[in-house]
DNA sequence: CGCACACTTGACGAATCTCAAGAGCTGTGG
DNA sequence: CCACAGCTCTTGAGATTCGTCAAGTGTGCG
Protein backbone atom coordinates (compact mmCIF):
# COMPACT_ATOMS: atom_id res chain seq x y z
CA UNK A 1 0.00 0.00 0.00
CA UNK A 2 1.00 3.40 -0.71
CA UNK A 3 1.49 5.99 1.69
CA UNK A 4 1.38 9.09 -0.46
CA UNK A 5 -1.06 11.48 2.01
CA UNK A 6 0.96 12.68 5.04
CA UNK A 7 -0.36 10.19 8.28
CA UNK A 8 -0.77 13.25 10.37
CA UNK A 9 -2.40 16.80 9.41
CA UNK A 10 -2.97 19.87 11.07
CA UNK A 11 -4.61 20.44 13.86
CA UNK A 12 -4.25 24.22 13.84
CA UNK A 13 -6.53 26.28 11.22
CA UNK A 14 -3.15 28.55 10.93
CA UNK A 15 -1.40 25.51 9.33
CA UNK A 16 -3.80 24.29 7.31
CA UNK A 17 -3.33 23.93 3.54
CA UNK A 18 -6.42 24.67 2.58
CA UNK A 19 -7.21 27.53 4.87
CA UNK A 20 -7.02 30.16 2.20
CA UNK A 21 -9.25 28.11 -0.49
CA UNK A 22 -11.46 27.04 1.76
CA UNK A 23 -15.25 27.77 2.95
CA UNK A 24 -13.03 29.13 5.83
CA UNK A 25 -11.17 31.38 3.37
CA UNK A 26 -12.48 34.66 4.85
CA UNK A 27 -12.66 34.02 8.60
CA UNK A 28 -11.45 36.20 10.56
CA UNK A 29 -9.24 34.92 14.27
CA UNK A 30 -12.02 34.47 15.93
CA UNK A 31 -14.31 33.26 13.94
CA UNK A 32 -11.45 30.68 13.12
CA UNK A 33 -11.34 30.03 16.84
CA UNK A 34 -14.98 29.72 16.47
CA UNK A 35 -14.88 26.81 13.81
CA UNK A 36 -11.88 25.22 15.52
CA UNK A 37 -14.11 24.20 18.54
CA UNK A 38 -17.26 22.58 16.51
CA UNK A 39 -14.78 20.71 13.65
CA UNK A 40 -13.07 17.17 13.83
CA UNK A 41 -11.23 15.38 10.73
CA UNK A 42 -11.84 12.07 9.55
CA UNK A 43 -9.42 9.85 7.31
CA UNK A 44 -11.19 7.53 4.76
CA UNK A 45 -8.95 4.87 2.66
CA UNK A 46 -9.16 4.45 -1.03
CA UNK A 47 -12.51 3.24 -2.49
CA UNK A 48 -14.25 3.92 0.89
CA UNK A 49 -17.70 5.84 0.99
CA UNK A 50 -18.04 8.96 2.80
CA UNK A 51 -21.86 9.06 2.99
CA UNK A 52 -24.12 7.25 0.46
CA UNK A 53 -26.93 9.30 -1.34
CA UNK A 54 -30.33 9.29 0.89
CA UNK A 55 -28.10 8.97 4.36
CA UNK A 56 -28.56 11.56 7.20
CA UNK A 57 -25.30 13.46 7.25
CA UNK A 58 -25.09 15.61 10.71
CA UNK A 59 -21.82 17.25 9.70
CA UNK A 60 -20.71 19.17 6.48
CA UNK A 61 -16.81 19.84 5.35
CA UNK A 62 -13.89 20.15 3.15
CA UNK A 63 -11.15 17.86 1.68
CA UNK A 64 -8.32 19.03 2.86
CA UNK A 65 -6.49 16.61 1.17
CA UNK A 66 -7.12 13.43 -1.68
CA UNK A 67 -9.36 13.20 -3.95
CA UNK A 68 -13.35 12.39 -3.89
CA UNK A 69 -16.17 11.87 -6.06
CA UNK A 70 -19.49 12.85 -6.02
CA UNK A 71 -21.86 10.24 -8.07
CA UNK A 72 -25.52 9.39 -8.38
CA UNK A 73 -26.74 6.20 -9.84
CA UNK A 74 -30.11 4.61 -11.21
CA UNK A 75 -32.07 1.94 -10.72
CA UNK A 76 -30.47 0.05 -13.39
CA UNK A 77 -27.14 0.51 -11.99
CA UNK A 78 -26.09 3.24 -15.20
CA UNK A 79 -23.68 5.56 -12.53
CA UNK A 80 -23.19 9.24 -13.52
CA UNK A 81 -20.04 11.33 -11.49
CA UNK A 82 -21.52 15.09 -11.06
CA UNK A 83 -18.55 16.02 -8.66
CA UNK A 84 -15.13 15.52 -8.38
CA UNK A 85 -13.84 16.77 -5.32
CA UNK A 86 -10.82 17.94 -4.52
CA UNK A 87 -8.64 19.61 -1.60
CA UNK A 88 -10.29 22.90 -0.41
CA UNK A 89 -13.99 21.38 -2.09
CA UNK A 90 -16.89 21.62 -0.05
CA UNK A 91 -19.59 18.72 0.80
CA UNK A 92 -23.08 18.81 1.77
CA UNK A 93 -25.86 21.37 1.93
CA UNK A 94 -26.43 23.60 4.84
CA UNK A 95 -30.22 23.19 5.54
CA UNK A 96 -30.70 19.45 4.02
CA UNK A 97 -29.55 16.71 6.29
CA UNK A 98 -30.17 14.22 4.04
CA UNK A 99 -27.23 13.55 1.30
CA UNK A 100 -27.97 13.97 -2.12
CA UNK A 101 -25.06 12.02 -4.19
CA UNK A 102 -22.92 9.05 -3.10
CA UNK A 103 -19.61 10.29 -1.96
CA UNK A 104 -16.88 8.02 -2.46
CA UNK A 105 -13.17 8.65 -1.12
CA UNK A 106 -10.97 7.66 -4.79
CA UNK A 107 -7.49 7.99 -3.04
CA UNK A 108 -7.19 8.33 0.86
CA UNK A 109 -8.76 11.32 1.94
CA UNK A 110 -8.31 13.75 4.73
CA UNK A 111 -11.85 16.07 5.71
CA UNK A 112 -12.67 18.57 7.88
CA UNK A 113 -15.75 18.23 9.50
CA UNK A 114 -18.13 21.15 11.20
CA UNK A 115 -21.30 19.65 13.29
CA UNK A 116 -24.24 20.52 11.18
CA UNK A 117 -26.07 22.26 14.25
CA UNK A 118 -23.56 24.58 15.13
CA UNK A 119 -22.21 25.37 11.68
CA UNK A 120 -25.61 26.51 10.23
CA UNK A 121 -25.85 28.71 13.77
CA UNK A 122 -22.75 30.21 12.23
CA UNK A 123 -23.51 30.74 8.96
CA UNK A 124 -26.31 33.47 9.63
CA UNK A 125 -24.21 35.39 11.95
CA UNK A 126 -21.14 35.71 10.53
CA UNK A 127 -21.21 36.22 6.80
CA UNK A 128 -17.62 35.70 5.72
CA UNK A 129 -18.73 31.81 5.72
CA UNK A 130 -21.86 32.56 3.99
CA UNK A 131 -20.18 34.62 1.69
CA UNK A 132 -17.15 32.37 0.79
CA UNK A 133 -19.88 29.50 0.53
CA UNK A 134 -21.80 31.36 -2.13
CA UNK A 135 -18.86 32.17 -4.36
CA UNK A 136 -17.69 28.51 -4.24
CA UNK A 137 -21.07 27.38 -5.22
CA UNK A 138 -20.97 29.93 -7.86
CA UNK A 139 -17.96 28.33 -8.82
CA UNK A 140 -19.48 24.65 -8.61
CA UNK A 141 -21.96 25.22 -10.79
CA UNK A 142 -19.65 27.43 -13.08
CA UNK A 143 -17.75 24.21 -13.76
CA UNK A 144 -20.75 22.20 -13.66
CA UNK A 145 -22.26 23.99 -16.59
CA UNK A 146 -18.66 23.45 -18.21
CA UNK A 147 -19.70 19.66 -17.40
CA UNK A 148 -22.76 19.42 -19.52
CA UNK A 149 -20.94 20.69 -22.22
CA UNK A 150 -18.56 17.97 -22.17
CA UNK A 151 -21.19 15.52 -21.66
CA UNK A 152 -23.61 16.60 -24.02
CA UNK A 153 -21.54 17.79 -27.19
CA UNK A 154 -18.40 16.38 -27.24
CA UNK A 155 -17.06 12.87 -28.65
CA UNK A 156 -15.06 10.45 -26.71
CA UNK A 157 -11.96 11.76 -27.44
CA UNK A 158 -12.62 15.14 -26.86
CA UNK A 159 -13.91 14.10 -23.70
CA UNK A 160 -11.02 12.36 -22.46
CA UNK A 161 -8.69 15.15 -23.55
CA UNK A 162 -11.21 17.86 -21.57
CA UNK A 163 -10.97 15.55 -17.83
CA UNK A 164 -7.23 15.31 -18.35
CA UNK A 165 -7.29 19.36 -19.14
CA UNK A 166 -9.08 19.97 -15.81
CA UNK A 167 -6.67 18.08 -13.94
CA UNK A 168 -3.81 19.21 -15.79
CA UNK A 169 -5.15 22.81 -14.72
CA UNK A 170 -5.73 21.77 -11.19
CA UNK A 171 -2.50 20.40 -10.88
CA UNK A 172 -0.69 23.59 -12.44
CA UNK A 173 1.64 24.09 -9.34
CA UNK A 174 3.07 20.82 -10.07
CA UNK A 175 3.93 20.87 -13.63
CA UNK A 176 6.86 22.99 -14.73
CA UNK A 177 5.69 26.31 -16.07
CA UNK A 178 8.83 26.63 -18.16
CA UNK A 179 7.13 25.34 -21.55
CA UNK A 180 3.94 24.35 -21.79
CA UNK A 181 4.68 20.87 -20.21
CA UNK A 182 2.67 19.10 -17.21
CA UNK A 183 2.74 15.78 -16.24
CA UNK A 184 -0.11 14.38 -13.83
CA UNK A 185 -1.15 11.82 -11.85
CA UNK A 186 -4.79 10.43 -12.77
CA UNK A 187 -6.42 10.02 -9.63
CA UNK A 188 -9.54 7.97 -11.20
CA UNK A 189 -9.76 4.52 -12.61
CA UNK A 190 -10.68 4.25 -15.60
CA UNK A 191 -14.24 3.00 -14.76
CA UNK A 192 -14.32 6.14 -12.40
CA UNK A 193 -12.99 8.30 -16.02
CA UNK A 194 -15.93 6.46 -17.92
CA UNK A 195 -18.47 7.65 -15.09
CA UNK A 196 -17.37 11.53 -14.76
CA UNK A 197 -17.39 11.22 -18.78
CA UNK A 198 -20.37 9.38 -19.81
CA UNK A 199 -18.78 6.35 -21.68
CA UNK A 200 -17.65 2.78 -21.05
CA UNK A 201 -14.64 2.28 -19.57
CA UNK A 202 -13.68 0.48 -22.75
CA UNK A 203 -14.20 3.39 -24.69
CA UNK A 204 -11.92 5.31 -22.18
CA UNK A 205 -9.47 2.96 -22.66
CA UNK A 206 -9.49 3.09 -26.57
CA UNK A 207 -9.23 6.69 -26.38
CA UNK A 208 -6.74 7.42 -24.09
CA UNK A 209 -4.40 4.71 -26.47
CA UNK A 210 -5.55 7.05 -29.21
CA UNK A 211 -4.06 10.03 -27.77
CA UNK A 212 -1.06 8.37 -26.29
CA UNK A 213 -0.41 6.59 -30.27
CA UNK A 214 -0.76 10.42 -31.48
CA UNK A 215 1.46 11.78 -29.10
CA UNK A 216 -0.57 14.17 -27.12
CA UNK A 217 0.25 12.30 -24.42
CA UNK A 218 2.76 10.13 -22.83
CA UNK A 219 1.70 7.55 -20.64
CA UNK A 220 4.30 6.05 -18.00
CA UNK A 221 2.44 3.34 -15.91
CA UNK A 222 -1.37 3.59 -16.18
CA UNK A 223 -2.19 6.12 -14.11
CA UNK A 224 0.92 8.59 -14.46
CA UNK A 225 0.53 10.89 -17.76
CA UNK A 226 2.63 13.08 -19.33
CA UNK A 227 1.39 16.18 -21.71
CA UNK A 228 4.07 17.60 -23.51
CA UNK A 229 2.06 20.55 -24.88
CA UNK A 230 -0.88 21.34 -23.00
CA UNK A 231 -1.51 23.61 -25.92
CA UNK A 232 -2.06 20.67 -28.10
CA UNK A 233 -4.19 18.88 -25.68
CA UNK A 234 -6.49 22.10 -25.32
CA UNK A 235 -7.45 21.97 -28.61
CA UNK A 236 -7.75 18.29 -28.76
CA UNK A 237 -10.49 18.80 -26.14
CA UNK A 238 -12.19 21.38 -28.48
CA UNK A 239 -11.45 24.17 -26.09
CA UNK A 240 -10.16 27.90 -26.90
CA UNK A 241 -6.27 27.62 -27.28
CA UNK A 242 -5.35 30.76 -25.10
CA UNK A 243 -7.16 30.68 -22.15
CA UNK A 244 -5.50 29.83 -18.79
CA UNK A 245 -2.32 29.27 -19.67
CA UNK A 246 0.64 31.20 -17.46
CA UNK A 247 1.68 34.33 -19.76
CA UNK B 1 -48.85 37.29 -33.38
CA UNK B 2 -50.17 35.92 -30.02
CA UNK B 3 -50.80 37.64 -27.11
CA UNK B 4 -50.53 35.74 -24.06
CA UNK B 5 -48.34 37.45 -21.69
CA UNK B 6 -49.92 40.27 -20.18
CA UNK B 7 -48.57 43.71 -21.65
CA UNK B 8 -48.73 45.40 -18.42
CA UNK B 9 -46.95 44.09 -15.56
CA UNK B 10 -46.42 44.77 -11.98
CA UNK B 11 -44.42 47.65 -11.14
CA UNK B 12 -44.79 47.29 -7.37
CA UNK B 13 -43.56 44.44 -5.59
CA UNK B 14 -46.09 43.75 -3.32
CA UNK B 15 -48.13 42.88 -6.40
CA UNK B 16 -45.34 41.03 -7.81
CA UNK B 17 -45.89 37.14 -9.23
CA UNK B 18 -42.46 36.23 -8.15
CA UNK B 19 -42.75 38.40 -4.88
CA UNK B 20 -42.04 35.03 -2.51
CA UNK B 21 -39.67 33.01 -4.66
CA UNK B 22 -37.43 35.07 -6.47
CA UNK B 23 -34.18 36.43 -5.00
CA UNK B 24 -36.43 39.09 -2.85
CA UNK B 25 -38.27 36.72 -1.57
CA UNK B 26 -37.04 36.42 2.21
CA UNK B 27 -36.48 40.68 2.07
CA UNK B 28 -38.58 42.43 4.59
CA UNK B 29 -40.78 45.63 3.70
CA UNK B 30 -37.74 48.04 4.43
CA UNK B 31 -35.43 46.22 1.99
CA UNK B 32 -38.25 45.73 -0.81
CA UNK B 33 -38.42 49.60 -0.39
CA UNK B 34 -34.90 49.82 -1.32
CA UNK B 35 -34.91 47.42 -4.18
CA UNK B 36 -37.57 49.08 -6.12
CA UNK B 37 -35.19 52.18 -6.01
CA UNK B 38 -32.67 50.26 -7.88
CA UNK B 39 -35.18 48.21 -10.03
CA UNK B 40 -35.82 48.88 -13.76
CA UNK B 41 -38.08 46.35 -15.83
CA UNK B 42 -37.21 45.01 -19.33
CA UNK B 43 -38.87 43.06 -22.05
CA UNK B 44 -37.56 40.89 -25.03
CA UNK B 45 -39.29 39.33 -27.34
CA UNK B 46 -39.77 35.60 -28.20
CA UNK B 47 -36.09 34.74 -30.04
CA UNK B 48 -34.28 37.94 -28.80
CA UNK B 49 -31.13 38.10 -27.22
CA UNK B 50 -30.65 39.23 -23.71
CA UNK B 51 -26.82 39.33 -23.40
CA UNK B 52 -23.77 37.71 -25.26
CA UNK B 53 -21.18 35.20 -23.74
CA UNK B 54 -18.36 37.91 -22.46
CA UNK B 55 -20.47 41.44 -22.87
CA UNK B 56 -20.51 43.51 -20.28
CA UNK B 57 -23.54 43.21 -18.22
CA UNK B 58 -24.72 46.05 -15.98
CA UNK B 59 -27.49 44.14 -14.47
CA UNK B 60 -28.28 41.29 -12.41
CA UNK B 61 -32.36 40.29 -12.33
CA UNK B 62 -35.06 37.79 -12.48
CA UNK B 63 -37.39 36.16 -14.88
CA UNK B 64 -40.85 37.68 -14.60
CA UNK B 65 -42.52 36.50 -17.07
CA UNK B 66 -41.64 33.90 -19.62
CA UNK B 67 -39.13 31.64 -20.33
CA UNK B 68 -35.19 32.40 -21.42
CA UNK B 69 -32.37 30.18 -21.78
CA UNK B 70 -28.63 30.10 -20.94
CA UNK B 71 -26.80 28.18 -23.65
CA UNK B 72 -22.67 27.65 -24.44
CA UNK B 73 -21.10 28.09 -28.26
CA UNK B 74 -17.95 26.21 -29.52
CA UNK B 75 -16.35 27.48 -31.73
CA UNK B 76 -17.56 25.10 -34.70
CA UNK B 77 -20.71 26.03 -33.48
CA UNK B 78 -21.92 22.93 -31.31
CA UNK B 79 -24.26 23.75 -28.93
CA UNK B 80 -25.49 23.01 -25.25
CA UNK B 81 -28.34 24.51 -23.57
CA UNK B 82 -27.03 24.53 -20.03
CA UNK B 83 -29.94 26.21 -18.55
CA UNK B 84 -33.77 26.57 -18.63
CA UNK B 85 -34.49 29.88 -17.08
CA UNK B 86 -38.28 30.38 -15.60
CA UNK B 87 -40.09 33.03 -13.77
CA UNK B 88 -38.40 33.78 -10.12
CA UNK B 89 -34.74 32.40 -11.91
CA UNK B 90 -31.90 34.24 -11.50
CA UNK B 91 -29.94 36.09 -14.26
CA UNK B 92 -26.11 37.14 -13.58
CA UNK B 93 -23.44 36.51 -10.97
CA UNK B 94 -22.58 39.01 -8.64
CA UNK B 95 -18.92 40.03 -8.91
CA UNK B 96 -18.53 39.15 -12.60
CA UNK B 97 -19.45 42.00 -14.66
CA UNK B 98 -19.08 39.67 -17.85
CA UNK B 99 -21.39 37.13 -19.22
CA UNK B 100 -20.62 33.77 -18.72
CA UNK B 101 -23.16 32.40 -21.01
CA UNK B 102 -25.52 33.24 -24.22
CA UNK B 103 -29.22 34.13 -22.48
CA UNK B 104 -31.96 34.27 -24.79
CA UNK B 105 -35.65 34.93 -24.33
CA UNK B 106 -37.47 31.82 -26.20
CA UNK B 107 -41.00 33.41 -25.53
CA UNK B 108 -41.95 36.83 -24.52
CA UNK B 109 -39.72 38.06 -21.86
CA UNK B 110 -40.21 40.49 -18.70
CA UNK B 111 -37.26 40.66 -16.64
CA UNK B 112 -37.07 42.43 -13.48
CA UNK B 113 -33.67 44.46 -13.18
CA UNK B 114 -31.63 45.32 -10.42
CA UNK B 115 -28.62 47.68 -11.10
CA UNK B 116 -25.70 45.74 -10.54
CA UNK B 117 -23.63 48.22 -7.94
CA UNK B 118 -26.16 49.30 -5.69
CA UNK B 119 -27.44 45.57 -5.58
CA UNK B 120 -24.17 44.02 -5.02
CA UNK B 121 -23.96 46.99 -1.75
CA UNK B 122 -27.43 45.61 -0.53
CA UNK B 123 -26.05 41.67 -0.81
CA UNK B 124 -23.41 43.07 1.56
CA UNK B 125 -25.70 45.24 3.97
CA UNK B 126 -28.57 42.90 3.82
CA UNK B 127 -28.04 38.91 4.90
CA UNK B 128 -31.65 38.46 3.05
CA UNK B 129 -30.54 38.88 -0.01
CA UNK B 130 -27.59 36.45 0.37
CA UNK B 131 -29.26 34.01 2.05
CA UNK B 132 -31.74 33.67 -0.63
CA UNK B 133 -29.41 33.20 -4.01
CA UNK B 134 -27.21 31.25 -1.67
CA UNK B 135 -30.52 28.80 -1.50
CA UNK B 136 -31.36 29.57 -5.13
CA UNK B 137 -27.56 28.49 -6.49
CA UNK B 138 -27.66 25.37 -4.30
CA UNK B 139 -30.82 24.83 -6.05
CA UNK B 140 -29.42 25.24 -9.61
CA UNK B 141 -26.60 23.37 -8.68
CA UNK B 142 -28.50 20.38 -7.90
CA UNK B 143 -30.62 21.23 -11.11
CA UNK B 144 -27.47 21.01 -13.49
CA UNK B 145 -26.50 17.62 -11.69
CA UNK B 146 -29.28 16.22 -12.45
CA UNK B 147 -29.05 17.02 -15.60
CA UNK B 148 -25.30 15.61 -15.88
CA UNK B 149 -27.00 11.92 -15.35
CA UNK B 150 -29.34 13.09 -18.14
CA UNK B 151 -26.90 14.23 -20.78
CA UNK B 152 -24.38 11.43 -19.74
CA UNK B 153 -26.15 8.37 -19.31
CA UNK B 154 -30.26 8.25 -20.53
CA UNK B 155 -31.09 7.24 -23.67
CA UNK B 156 -32.42 9.96 -26.01
CA UNK B 157 -36.14 8.37 -25.62
CA UNK B 158 -35.37 9.06 -21.69
CA UNK B 159 -33.75 12.61 -22.24
CA UNK B 160 -37.11 13.41 -24.26
CA UNK B 161 -39.24 12.21 -21.51
CA UNK B 162 -37.25 13.66 -18.65
CA UNK B 163 -37.63 17.10 -19.69
CA UNK B 164 -41.46 16.66 -20.39
CA UNK B 165 -41.47 15.33 -16.66
CA UNK B 166 -39.25 18.61 -15.62
CA UNK B 167 -41.78 20.92 -17.40
CA UNK B 168 -44.19 19.29 -16.22
CA UNK B 169 -43.44 19.15 -12.73
CA UNK B 170 -43.18 23.16 -12.72
CA UNK B 171 -46.01 23.76 -14.52
CA UNK B 172 -47.96 21.51 -11.90
CA UNK B 173 -50.32 24.20 -11.00
CA UNK B 174 -51.81 24.62 -14.44
CA UNK B 175 -52.56 20.71 -14.94
CA UNK B 176 -55.95 18.92 -13.62
CA UNK B 177 -54.48 17.32 -9.98
CA UNK B 178 -56.89 14.94 -9.75
CA UNK B 179 -55.28 12.06 -11.64
CA UNK B 180 -52.04 12.21 -12.89
CA UNK B 181 -52.75 13.94 -16.19
CA UNK B 182 -51.28 16.91 -17.02
CA UNK B 183 -51.23 18.92 -19.97
CA UNK B 184 -48.44 21.60 -21.03
CA UNK B 185 -47.11 23.93 -23.55
CA UNK B 186 -43.76 23.42 -24.72
CA UNK B 187 -41.61 26.44 -24.79
CA UNK B 188 -38.92 25.68 -26.49
CA UNK B 189 -38.10 24.48 -30.42
CA UNK B 190 -37.29 21.19 -31.46
CA UNK B 191 -34.22 22.59 -32.25
CA UNK B 192 -33.89 23.98 -28.32
CA UNK B 193 -34.73 20.62 -26.85
CA UNK B 194 -31.79 19.04 -29.27
CA UNK B 195 -29.07 21.69 -27.66
CA UNK B 196 -30.59 21.20 -23.82
CA UNK B 197 -30.74 16.93 -24.53
CA UNK B 198 -27.41 17.12 -26.29
CA UNK B 199 -29.25 15.57 -28.98
CA UNK B 200 -29.84 16.51 -32.86
CA UNK B 201 -33.10 17.94 -34.20
CA UNK B 202 -34.00 15.05 -35.80
CA UNK B 203 -33.62 12.27 -33.06
CA UNK B 204 -36.03 14.77 -30.97
CA UNK B 205 -38.39 14.73 -33.07
CA UNK B 206 -38.69 11.02 -34.03
CA UNK B 207 -38.71 10.47 -30.48
CA UNK B 208 -41.19 12.70 -29.57
CA UNK B 209 -42.97 10.93 -32.53
CA UNK B 210 -42.59 7.18 -30.48
CA UNK B 211 -43.82 8.29 -27.42
CA UNK B 212 -46.40 9.51 -29.13
CA UNK B 213 -47.16 6.18 -30.99
CA UNK B 214 -46.80 4.21 -27.97
CA UNK B 215 -49.28 6.73 -25.97
CA UNK B 216 -47.32 7.84 -23.20
CA UNK B 217 -48.04 11.87 -25.20
CA UNK B 218 -50.56 13.47 -27.09
CA UNK B 219 -49.92 16.36 -29.15
CA UNK B 220 -52.51 18.76 -29.94
CA UNK B 221 -50.53 20.83 -31.81
CA UNK B 222 -46.34 20.61 -32.25
CA UNK B 223 -46.08 22.08 -29.04
CA UNK B 224 -48.95 21.58 -26.95
CA UNK B 225 -48.65 18.21 -25.09
CA UNK B 226 -50.67 16.34 -23.31
CA UNK B 227 -49.55 14.00 -20.34
CA UNK B 228 -52.02 11.26 -19.24
CA UNK B 229 -50.23 9.25 -16.78
CA UNK B 230 -47.11 11.27 -15.55
CA UNK B 231 -46.64 8.25 -13.38
CA UNK B 232 -45.91 6.70 -16.95
CA UNK B 233 -43.92 9.18 -18.05
CA UNK B 234 -41.41 9.53 -15.17
CA UNK B 235 -40.90 5.78 -15.61
CA UNK B 236 -40.07 6.56 -19.30
CA UNK B 237 -37.45 9.13 -17.85
CA UNK B 238 -35.86 6.59 -15.96
CA UNK B 239 -36.76 8.25 -12.62
CA UNK B 240 -38.11 6.69 -9.92
CA UNK B 241 -41.94 6.87 -9.86
CA UNK B 242 -41.94 8.21 -6.23
CA UNK B 243 -41.30 11.36 -6.08
CA UNK B 244 -42.86 15.25 -6.80
CA UNK B 245 -46.15 14.09 -7.46
CA UNK B 246 -48.96 15.22 -5.11
CA UNK B 247 -49.96 13.12 -2.41
C1' DC C 1 2.20 -20.41 -9.15
C1' DG C 2 -2.09 -18.78 -9.75
C1' DC C 3 -5.63 -15.54 -8.60
C1' DA C 4 -7.47 -10.84 -8.48
C1' DC C 5 -7.61 -6.60 -10.40
C1' DA C 6 -7.09 -2.87 -13.62
C1' DC C 7 -6.53 -2.28 -18.07
C1' DT C 8 -6.25 -3.18 -23.31
C1' DT C 9 -7.81 -4.78 -27.66
C1' DG C 10 -10.92 -6.88 -31.13
C1' DA C 11 -15.34 -7.94 -33.51
C1' DC C 12 -19.85 -6.91 -33.93
C1' DG C 13 -24.22 -4.52 -33.27
C1' DA C 14 -27.19 -0.77 -31.85
C1' DA C 15 -28.16 4.01 -31.11
C1' DT C 16 -27.58 8.24 -32.87
C1' DC C 17 -26.00 11.51 -36.43
C1' DT C 18 -25.85 13.24 -41.20
C1' DC C 19 -27.79 14.29 -45.36
C1' DA C 20 -31.84 14.78 -47.91
C1' DA C 21 -36.62 15.22 -49.12
C1' DG C 22 -41.07 16.48 -48.02
C1' DA C 23 -45.22 17.96 -45.06
C1' DG C 24 -47.82 21.45 -42.56
C1' DC C 25 -48.55 26.10 -41.14
C1' DT C 26 -48.38 31.27 -41.51
C1' DG C 27 -48.01 35.52 -43.49
C1' DT C 28 -47.57 38.24 -47.84
C1' DG C 29 -48.61 40.06 -52.11
C1' DG C 30 -50.79 39.69 -56.58
C1' DC D 1 -58.80 34.02 -52.76
C1' DC D 2 -54.79 31.74 -54.20
C1' DA D 3 -49.80 31.06 -54.87
C1' DC D 4 -45.64 31.23 -52.82
C1' DA D 5 -41.87 31.94 -49.53
C1' DG D 6 -40.15 31.01 -45.11
C1' DC D 7 -40.46 28.55 -41.11
C1' DT D 8 -40.69 24.46 -38.08
C1' DC D 9 -41.22 19.92 -37.94
C1' DT D 10 -41.32 14.99 -39.72
C1' DT D 11 -39.57 11.03 -41.97
C1' DG D 12 -36.30 8.11 -44.54
C1' DA D 13 -31.71 5.94 -45.82
C1' DG D 14 -27.12 5.37 -45.02
C1' DA D 15 -22.84 6.47 -42.29
C1' DT D 16 -20.53 6.79 -37.94
C1' DT D 17 -19.63 6.58 -33.24
C1' DC D 18 -19.89 4.31 -29.33
C1' DG D 19 -21.51 0.35 -26.53
C1' DT D 20 -21.56 -4.70 -25.74
C1' DC D 21 -19.52 -8.96 -25.33
C1' DA D 22 -15.45 -11.44 -25.14
C1' DA D 23 -10.67 -12.59 -24.92
C1' DG D 24 -6.21 -11.41 -23.51
C1' DT D 25 -2.15 -8.69 -21.10
C1' DG D 26 0.40 -7.10 -17.18
C1' DT D 27 1.19 -6.44 -12.24
C1' DG D 28 0.95 -7.36 -7.48
C1' DC D 29 -0.04 -10.43 -3.85
C1' DG D 30 -1.15 -14.54 -1.23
Amino acid sequence: MIRTQALTFTQDCNDCPIRHRAVCARCETDELARLEEIKYYRRFEAGQSVVWSGDRMDFLGSVVNGVATLTQTMEDGRTQMVGLLLPSDFVGRPGRVEAAYDVTATTDLVMCCFRRAPFERMMHETPHIAQRLLEMTLDELDAAREWMLVLGRKTAREKIASLLAIIARRNALVGTADDHAVTLELPLTREAMADYLGLTLETVSRQISALKRDGVIVLTGKRHVAVPDLVRLMAEAGDDTDGGLPA
